[in-house]
DNA sequence: TTTTTTGCAAAAGGTTTGCAACACG
DNA sequence: CGTGTTGCAAACCTTTTGCAAAAAA
């Protein structure tokens, strides 16, 4: 399963996974078990793009996506690589912040239309 | 009810919504469907704060957040007032894009664990 | 044999929808 | 009246859980 992911460049559902996995049959509930199991050992991590569920990608390679709400596309950014530029920012927003001293992780998506549906 | 939300200090969902109407009878469906309509107003936006609902809140003071994973503690930021850090950073990563030439919307929330929750 | 993982079916939880009753212009 | 809004109940969809069968150790 975990090579599902490192074969996808996009983030993956539960619901994809499934398809991808048809005929070696892995139940839905096995892929959700799967995936609570990874999260646990960090191997991977949640993706809100904006649908009404949840897609996973690998942790490694921390980067982010761009998002199109009418097609759904997905492209991935990372504009310093090796350095996410939130956690620059998370830094100073952590000095003003009256309630937390420590930050662990951050969403951060984009979303607009791609070129293809513009037009 | 966008009363409710210019009273409130946090994002909101729709089943806080319910409890905060009890009495004056707002039913879950027309909760959902009124948030519907400010949705297309323009006049809320959605929140992902990494739970398994939706929380909205007003459009109007756009600003970001930092929640707590242990206690759900909500805490707003806003390092720049009138203006976004990441509108800034949306223009730079838009010219690196291959896809995309227009951003319309981002999310932006950082998870961590607050001081009461630390110890 | 003991432990862990799987499939299936049922349940849960948030959200949406159909429809008839109601409110409003 | 005619249009739009509400409540209720049922439906929907994603995700979770119980349990017994199957696989692995």
């Amino acid at each position: 399963m975990l090579k599902l992911f490192k074969d996808s460049h996009t983030p993956l559902n539960a619901e994809k996974l499934h398809k991808k996995m048809a005929g070696r049959g892995a139940d839905l509930a096995t892929i959700y078990r799967n995936l609570e199991t990874f999260l646990e050992k960090n191997l991977i991590r949640k993706v809100d793009l904006g649908a009404n569920f949840t897609s996973y990608e690998l942790s490694e390679n921390h980067h982010h996506h761009i998002v199109c709400k009418k097609c759904g596309l997905v492209e991935d950014f990372n504009l310093y690589p090796n350095k996410c530029v939130i956690d620059r920012i998370s830094k100073k927003i952590l000095r003003s912040s009256s309630y937390f001293d420590r930050i662990m992780e951050h969403s951060f998506e984009l979303f607009g239309v791609c070129r293809k549906c513009q037009d």
